[in-house]
DNA sequence: TTAAGTGCAAAGGCTTTGCAGCATA
DNA sequence: TATGCTGCAAAGCCTTTGCACTTAA
């Protein structure tokens, strides 16, 4: 792992991060990696998400609140939508490719990540609160 | 302010984030309160954050790290790029709704909320920094 | 063998909350 | 006057860090 040793810590966090369908913050990571090895500890949880961030096999999305959600790095960019209502997170393609763009020449800035946020209410949940539309 | 008194130290935080241009996050808003009035307390601030937020009068963005920042409520839709480099955030105008409207039909979601999040690394930064850009 | 990773426990930030006193309408 | 706000201090969370031990290569 480019000069980092291979432990079993780091392959079961690795395994899990895998197996979720993404949306995973370090609190339910650390949880479902204790379930099947009690001995890990928050720390290494946390050293290991930094580590793997840096070099690039997960992605790091904040999702509402100020937590951290990581995933397993897709070859797809994808966006994310929340729902306010039941809190489910839908992924969707996005091409943000074009506003990117617009940035980069209006700006003069180079763009390194770009992330789309989206709030909201799913179709179930717009039915039952349906003052809360209209924003935009 | 509909049903809520007006205080002393509600007019002095409004007054604080109307001031500032945008980006002012707890503890900056409390250290600058605190300057005009060192009774207040960090509870008070975040108290009022989450009530202008509720009210509408303020927006909450998460401007890298988890921390979020409040800004009076614009007219104009606008989003930001924060600068890896030298930290700078810039606001640029930036239209959503096309991607939102999008989103609508496609997921049936109704939207509330978007934002658009850029990182990268201004014209000065990244002439310090020429490796970094390329990820899009 | 040795550089790096790990667990533990403690410390650090930021944010929230309970409570008694105070202020607004 | 009554409801709601405030300050204080304590507690809560999540995250990071120091240190001694362990482990992968």
């Amino acid at each position: 792992m480019q000069g980092h040793p291979q432990t079993r810590q780091r392959d079961l966090l690795l395994q899990i991060i895998r197996e979720a369908d993404g949306h995973l913050d370090a609190k339910k990571l650390f949880t479902l990696a204790n379930d099947r090895d009690n001995s890990i500890s928050t720390a290494t949880v946390y050293r290991n998400l930094h580590l793997f961030s840096k070099l690039g096999l997960i992605d790091e999305k904040r999702l509402g609140q100020a937590r951290c959600s990581y995933e397993i790095k897709h070859a797809k960019q994808h966006q994310h939508l929340v729902c306010g209502g039941c809190g489910k997170v839908v992924d969707f393609e996005c091409p943000l490719s074009e506003l990117v763009d617009k940035v980069k020449e209006e700006q003069g800035f180079s763009v390194t990540k770009a992330e789309l946020y989206l709030e909201g209410y799913c179709t179930k949940c717009s039915k039952d609160k349906p003052g809360k539309d209209s924003a935009w």
